[in-house]
Order: C-alpha cells, then sequence, then structure tokens
RNA sequence: GGGCCGUUAGCUCAGGUGGCAGAGCACCUGACUUUUAAUCAGGGUGUCACAGGUUCGAAUCCUGUACGGCCCA
C-alpha cells in the first residue's frame, strides 16, 4: 500500500509538471450517464452520432490495450465504457491518460457509439483529470465484503457495492414520501429541541451532555414527545418531527443509539384515528416506494392490505402461555417470574409481568402487522385510560415480522393523573429502573393550561427502511452506524 | 453481560497434525488500436489484529486483550 501510494503521489507530481491539475475544478456535464444510455440505446452496431457529450464519474476499470484504452466510467446513476484511442486523441493526451489510474475521478467529452459488442462507448476526444486517486479501490470483482470495513468506510462500500447505494436511496424515497403522505394531510412539520434540561417521553437511558456557559448539563433527547404536545396546547392541532432520537443503551441488529423517529399528534383524535393514519401511512409509502402491498422479509411474505389484525394485549398472552392476566394477583407473581425466568427492573408489578410474557412469548409469533391494542397502564405513562377499565390505557403497539415497528395512544391530558404518573415512574426509578420517567414539572404547567384531547403516533423509521429493503441489520440501513473506537 | 465464530498483502480468500508466507484481483515492468473479470511474458508488495506464554522453532498450540459477526439475556 506504501508503495502504490508513493507511486500515485509521483504521478501526482508529473501531472503538475505537465501543467495538469490533478485536483481539477468544476466540470459541466451534458448528462448524467444513465440518461445517456437511455438517449442513444437505440444505435445500431457501429453506428455513431456526431453530438459531442460530456460526462463525469470515477474510472472503475481499465482495459489497456497498446495505442488504445478501455474503461468504466461511474457516476451516481450508472457507468458507460470509454474509449480512448491515440490517433484520435493525440499522442500527448494519450501519454497523459497511461498514467491515470483506476479510481481516479475525470470528466470526459467525446462522441457516442456502439461497439461491435454492442456496449455504447464514448470514443474520448478529451478528457480532465477531475481527481487523483491515491489508494488502490478494493476488488472488482468480489467488492468489498468485510463488514467492519464496509461500515467504518462507508464511501468504499457505496463506491463498489451498488446494492449498498440503492438501499440509501430507497430510505430517501421512503422519508419524502412519509413527508408527502403527512403535509398532504394538513400535517406542520416542527423541529424541537434536542437537548433538553428533563428528557421525556420514552423509557430509555439518555446520554448527557454539558453546556459550558449555562453551567449545566443536558439531555440529548430520547423522544420529542413532551415538546410535540406542549405545540398541542399552544394550539397546533397537526403535527409531526422526523427526529434523530438518542437512547443510551447496548448496539445490535435492531439497536443503534441514534436512530430515527417520526413522531405525530393529532388533536380532537384519539388512538382508533391514529391507527387508520398508521394503516394509511404504510399503505402509502409502500405504494410509493414498491408499488405493491405485499413484501418479502428475511424470507417471510409479508401483506399489508387492510384491515390489518387488531388483538388485546391480555388476550394475546393467553392465547400463547394459558395465562389470565387480567386475573392474576400480587401471590402469583413470584411463581409466574420463577416458571418463565423473567428479569424485571425495579418494581414488579401486573404490567411489567404482562409486558415481559409478551415479549418473551408473543412478540416472536407476530409476523403480518398486528396491531396489540389496550396495554397496561403501568406501562404507559403518557396514555390515557380506557374508559371501562383504569388498569388498561388507549394504546396500540404495532408488530411486523416480530419487531415493534410502532407505539401509540390516546394522550392524557389530565394534569393531576399525568402527575400520579409520573410519581410512580420517579418511584420505579428510586428502586432502580434507570430506564424510568422524570418528573417534568414544567411539562405538568402546560397540561394545566389544558390540551385537547389527541393521538399521538411513533414510528420507528430505521427499522421502516430495514422492513422495505429486506435488511437484517440496523447498521445497514444507517449511513454511519456507531461501532467501538478501534485502538 | 454470556456463548460460539472470525481477524493472514489495498481487496477476496487458501494456509490438516508446529518447520523458509500463498493464490486471484489490484499494483510495477514489457507486448498489444473494438476490449469488457481483455490477453500474453515477468515481478510478491506482509507488524499473519495486539500482548504474553509453551517450544530448538508459532500464522498454526495455550492465556489474555481489542474489534467485528451470529445467537442468547
Amino acid at each position: 500500500m506504501a508503495e502504490i501510494i508513493s507511486n500515485r503521489l509521483k504521478e501526482v507530481e508529473e501531472f503538475r509538471a505537465e501543467n495538469i491539475d490533478p485536483f481539477g475544478h468544476r466540470f459541466p456535464r451534458t448528462h448524467q450517464i444513465n440518461t445517456l444510455l437511455e438517449e442513444y440505446k437505440d444505435l445500431s452496431i457501429g453506428e455513431s452520432r456526431p453530438e459531442e457529450i460530456s460526462i463525469a464519474g470515477r474510472l472503475m476499470a481499465l482495459r489497456r490495450h497498446g495505442k488504445a484504452i478501455f474503461g468504466n466510467l461511474e457516476d451516481m446513476s450508472a457507468r458507460i465504457q470509454i474509449y480512448v484511442q491515440a490517433n484520435k486523441i493525440g499522442e500527448r493526451s494519450f501519454y497523459h491518460f497511461s498514467k491515470i489510474d483506476i479510481g481516479d475521478i475525470l470528466g470526459v467529452s467525446g462522441i457516442i457509439f456502439k461497439t461491435r459488442t454492442g456496449e455504447i462507448t464514448i470514443l474520448v476526444k478529451k478528457f480532465t483529470l477531475l481527481c487523483k486517486s491515491i489508494r488502490s479501490l478494493p476488488e472488482k470483482w468480489h467488492g468489498l465484503k468485510d463488514t467492519e470495513i464496509r461500515y467504518r468506510k462507508r464511501y468504499l462500500d457505496l463506491m463498489v457495492n451498488s446494492e449498498v447505494k440503492d438501499i440509501f436511496i430507497k430510505r430517501s424515497k421512503i422519508l419524502q414520501s412519509i413527508r408527502d403522505f403527512l403535509n398532504k394531510q394538513g400535517y406542520l412539520e416542527v423541529e424541537t429541541p434536542i437537548m433538553q434540561p428533563i428528557p421525556g417521553g420514552a423509557t430509555a437511558r439518555p446520554f448527557i451532555t454539558h453546556h459550558n456557559a449555562l453551567h449545566r448539563d443536558f439531555y440529548l433527547r430520547i423522544a420529542p414527545e413532551l415538546y410535540l404536545k406542549r405545540l398541542l396546547v399552544g394550539g397546533f392541532e397537526k403535527v409531526y418531527e422526523l427526529s434523530r432520537n438518542f437512547r443510551n443503551e447496548g448496539i445490535s441488529t435492531r439497536h443503534n443509539p441514534e436512530f430515527t423517529m417520526l413522531e405525530l399528534y393529532e388533536a380532537y383524535g384519539d388512538y382508533h384515528t391514529v391507527m387508520e393514519i398508521t394503516e394509511e401511512l404504510f399503505i402509502y409509502v409502500l405504494q410509493e416506494v414498491l408499488g405493491g402491498l405485499e413484501i418479502e422479509y428475511q424470507g417471510q411474505k409479508i401483506n399489508f392490505s387492510r384491515p390489518w389484525k387488531k388483538i388485546g394485549m391480555y388476550e394475546a398472552i393467553e392465547k400463547s402461555t394459558c395465562i389470565q392476566i387480567s386475573k392474576i394477583t400480587t401471590e402469583d407473581f413470584p411463581i409466574i417470574i420463577k416458571k418463565h425466568n423473567l428479569k424485571i427492573n425495579g418494581i414488579v408489578n401486573k404490567g411489567e409481568i404482562a409486558n415481559e410474557l409478551f415479549e418473551k412469548y408473543v412478540e416472536p409469533t407476530l409476523i403480518q402487522p398486528t396491531f396489540v391494542i389496550d396495554i397496561p397502564t403501568e406501562l404507559s405513562p403518557l396514555s390515557k385510560q380506557k374508559k371501562d377499565n383504569p388498569e388498561l390505557t388507549e394504546r396500540f403497539e404495532l408488530f411486523i415480522a416480530s419487531m415493534e415497528f410502532a407505539n401509540a395512544f390516546t394522550e392524557l391530558n389530565d394534569p393531576e393523573e399525568q402527575r400520579r404518573r409520573f410519581e410512580k415512574q420517579v418511584a420505579r426509578k428510586e428502586a432502580g429502573d434507570m430506564e424510568s420517567h422524570f418528573m417534568d414539572e414544567d411539562y405538568l404547567e402546560a397540561l394545566e393550561y389544558g390540551m385537547p384531547p389527541a393521538g399521538g403516533l411513533g414510528i420507528g423509521i430505521d427499522r421502516l427502511v430495514m422492513l422495505l429493503t429486506n435488511s437484517s441489520s440496523i447498521k445497514e440501513v444507517i449511513l454511519f452506524p456507531q461501532l467501538k473506537l478501534k485502538e
């Protein structure tokens, strides 16, 4: 490698000596390569066109034939063959071109023709060196497979693995179609603080950062929820935020410490209206991005045709385990915990037991889109209770392919009840549950001014992208996933 | 946090039982004006992840560490 770099640096100096800038400047292009290929696809073999075109891109392959050289130039859209002939470009330029390496970025001008093997090719009349590459690219045939290098040096991954590029193009389309859908429905996109004095809106440990001028710590948001609901208090009726959230927890194939969420709130709605929005949003995105409602994820066929399945959480647990959660009592807790080997942080209650049983026995079985509804109040400190059963809240979680994709509920707008919920969370925290919620007096004060009844929804965007790109790891859909530092 | 697997050239990978570090691509030298994984002739470019240990001798065996992957919590 050291040898390659020093050779290339020598070439850089040689170009400078010839008055050629090895790190060139703006280059006007007439075409992107894909449009060129499309425009000239009907040429017959040997036929050429007189008009001169210009493209730019990275040289990905070279085939030298003495006084002629073939290469492949690639831009973001496609790859095209270029052909340089000594007697067409001139001896001097040909000599310069012979110093070009795979990996260099070039602008080329010339005319289009079709070779006798039927490949659309640019006969180069002039080339411009736009950037000399001084390192050698990963192998042309096997590409770059080492997952660690792929994630750490994503630029190489993008350069040589076109499927990877496609994933991130798709990710962009997904985000765009979500915004399209919500904007059309009259939602307002807003931005709320990432640095928060009190982290709220989710059950998770936050990251801590420090503000020097204010002499105090802030938390990176674990969710934007409590700020978005302050906006409902303020009179915005339909808001959403596509937000980067940060949770101080382990890294796995489904968890990155920073991840993207959609949160939306609809005043005067509830969890039923939000369930409809969820279905409509998924279907809109699927149609826009994939053009259909059936996908295959990791070998499982998943169908998004409405209506999706709905099942109560207790009912789902009972079906899988025969445990009737609604009937168990405090005396049953240790027996169930022991029998099913459950792990609960801090204070044990019925909700936590239901949650553990659900995750262990029900979640793995939920392949087709399923709304799990009516979730225990003890697990839902920000949700409104069901009118006929205060043990449960008007809340759902959406599961697809055994993964949680959405969490939504009717928002709790009673400030006194909200205070009691926070107090219970604080008690949990004191009992050792580091993920439980903080007391947020400022939020309670906002509720005391009055928040309209509302439905709220959160969707994990990274997982959605995983689902629509058939990716098994969240790292495949995040450009620069978090890895441990090396050395 | 636990278990299993991996880390050898820029990249993709070989290297039973310990005995001079290997291949293909890339790269360097030369030939070649329609090739496309171009071809032909020649060249090996290395802290075998890191640190110890065993041994006459370690990429290989042992211990520990780092990073990554898969599974579990």
